[in-house]
DNA sequence: GTGGTCTAGACCACC
DNA sequence: GTGGTCTAGACCACG
């Protein structure tokens, strides 16, 4: 089984930091149902060309959150998970984002237009790269 | 010579690079102006409770960036910036933020209206914060 | 892994910078291709038989340059650079040693032939150094 | 009394090694005569917009070279330098510098061929600065 | 094992 | 007074 998850190793974000975000978000936003069966340690260690450790510990980590369930020698499942934590879940980190990005912004003084122009052109940039012409 | 910046003791951010980063929005944003003698290592790390190395580092950080100047025995200035130079270092940090909140969106599924609505959300609260009413 | 890195005791010149200068010529001539592994920072201070600290200075300045590339865990890397930004990297530094002799020369009255000349004769000082006959 | 000495503010060099090295420039060279009478630490302190301290020491370096000669309440004056001797130091931070340039280009391979461009090549550009069409 | 942060103190060089 | 270098040790985070 196949898991969309990207790694930038140029970022200074550390491995397990980055698998951890993706995979909650694809879980928290249904894009893997309850009850799915996920890859093995060891596969998705092999598909991320990663340490088994690295994956043991985010594993460990979304089970800590509720969001995984491991039963022995069964395999890793997501988890059922109450709607409104799940809805808590899904824009927990993105309103973190972009407090940090409003920060960002008021600390050199931005106007509340410019961080609007900003966020438009980010995300336009963000569509182009996903449909490059319509291929 | 005060340098209004303030430290997250609680936050995992590592010291030298809050301040690093608050100082470089004093300077881009031109709240601090070129030629401007700052504090010694030896005063601000004491306005700021921390260790001069950690001061020296940040000075050090930011002379590599060429936003610093430093001579021996005279102390650290804000170094003349070419104006385009100074509007690229300017938003660099804030798009970068932007970025990363638009990803984060983008994987739990946000429309761009979502986005939109949480982004005005974020500044309302900062803006309540920063005028706590008539209090 | 070994370095060929000779430090000068006798110098006034800081010791991180003279191993800075030292690997930074290394890797622009791809006498380090991109991509290699270097030697942990504790290998490497205790090879050149110096502190811990100061390796880590060269390494972090470096990577401030764009010319390593560290990941916590995994070791610092040759960074890939575009091939313009190597020349450019590759040359800077002579460049700028020659204007400081040339500077020095027309300082004392030298006429260019003299300058030709002096260049001529430390090459060849250089030359019988490195080959020492057959002695 | 004037004195033709530049300072370089962005040069990491120290005040007093820069007008150290130039003002000797000018001795060796016979560009200030034997028994010339040099401007005061006051004046030449004022002249180049430095500290007394920093003149001061290059003058006390310069006589402790037998260079100068300071007379009390006369002033300082250029001694009177022997033939051979003022050959030596005439070359020797001209001889210096080249091998610095020499060693920077051999750690990163260039030939000797490139060197002599490079050469001609900053002779060139100092001598479109100094005649900036015909003036 | 790896690198990263923060602390400390001593000594030097410059102005 | 200023910054600069080199040393040390302790503790944390990553793989």
């Amino acid at each position: 089984m196949w898991i969309p998850i990207q790694i930038n190793e140029t970022s200074a974000e550390p491995l397990y930091h980055q698998i951890t975000v993706q995979l909650r978000a694809l879980i928290v936003s249904r894009q893997l149902a309850a009850g799915t069966l996920l890859p093995s340690i060891r596969e998705l260690a092999q598909q991320l060309k990663c340490s088994i450790i690295t994956i043991r510990r985010v594993y460990q980590d979304l089970e800590a959150q509720g969001l995984l369930r491991t039963r022995q020698g069964m395999g890793t499942y997501v988890a059922e998970v109450d709607e409104d934590d799940r809805d808590r879940h899904r824009f927990e980190a993105v309103v973190t984002a972009f407090e940090a990005a409003v920060d960002a912004a008021l600390r050199v003084q931005c106007t509340t237009a410019e961080m609007e122009k900003i966020l438009q052109q980010v995300i336009a940039k963000r569509n182009e790269q996903k449909k490059p012409g319509g291929s």
